[in-house]
DNA sequence: ATGTAAATAAGATTCATTCTCATTTAGGAG
DNA sequence: CTCCTAAATGAGAATGAATCTTATTTACAT
């Protein structure tokens, strides 16, 4: 028996995919990853849940990429690369992104800014051989 | 009679519309923009050539805002501001894309790099109030 | 005029995402 | 333990942006 409370455990589970996956996968994807361990997981539910821990702060959306949603557990600031051959989303940690940058964006708009994405667009190693 | 070729008139319409907006359109208000002038191109029309545009390189999509693909006729590197409350597109000239990076991407991940996109999101100056 | 290849209009289709609603679950009160 | 309530979920329907299909139109050359 669990000593821990069974509440949101398909929530937990469906985070937990997301965060210690690096593929920054879409819903269906993440679903997928699931069906293993969970395989009474609605698509329904990974939607939902997404939808609420992008509200709650705790994941990002990394936007469309071919016309599907992508997901990153890490929310600390970071640069991506988006391989326009096989729709792979890789990070670039050993860039910075651009943080500096904000306050003469919130300046330039009049508005308040609370987010700041750069992403790369190419094809990757594994694409160009 | 016009002295100009009357070939592409509403494919050339709809590249001159895009780059004389300054709102990022989307396709159907790309349409709509357009409805004046030319009442019967068609919404298909639309989105065909700004496949066709987005592939020949002269124009460039920004992503979805809201689920909805937004467009821009200036393909020259600049940087964008996102509203999440009236999914305005704004430019903000005054910042320099970093596009010294690009070699630095390219490095990371060993491959090839065609673009970099830099946007920050938050809430624009007349939604604020 | 006629042929042709490209471009288009209109509507059907696709498919990622969201919505609906009946059901299940967890935990608390009695 | 049984009942109650609210949240969470599964399953499938609904939505809507984007694409595809096909018959038609257009521009230009022969």
């Amino acid at each position: 028996m669990e000593a821990t409370t069974k509440q949101f455990r398909k929530r937990n589970a469906i985070l937990d995919q997301l965060r210690h996956s690096h593929a920054h996968p879409s819903a269906e994807e993440l679903h997928a990853m699931l069906h293993e361990e969970h395989p009474d997981i609605s698509l329904a539910t990974v939607y939902r849940n997404l939808a609420l821990f992008k509200k709650q702060g705790i994941i990002q959306s990394l936007g469309t990429v071919n016309g599907i949603e992508r997901f990153d557990g890490n929310t600390a600031p970071h640069v991506h690369f988006i391989c326009t051959e096989c729709n792979a989303v890789l990070d670039l940690p050993e860039l910075d992104p651009p943080e500096e940058l904000r306050s003469a964006a919130a300046k330039g708009v009049g508005g308040q800014v609370t987010a700041c994405q750069l992403t790369f667009t190419g094809t990757c190693g594994a694409c160009i051989k």
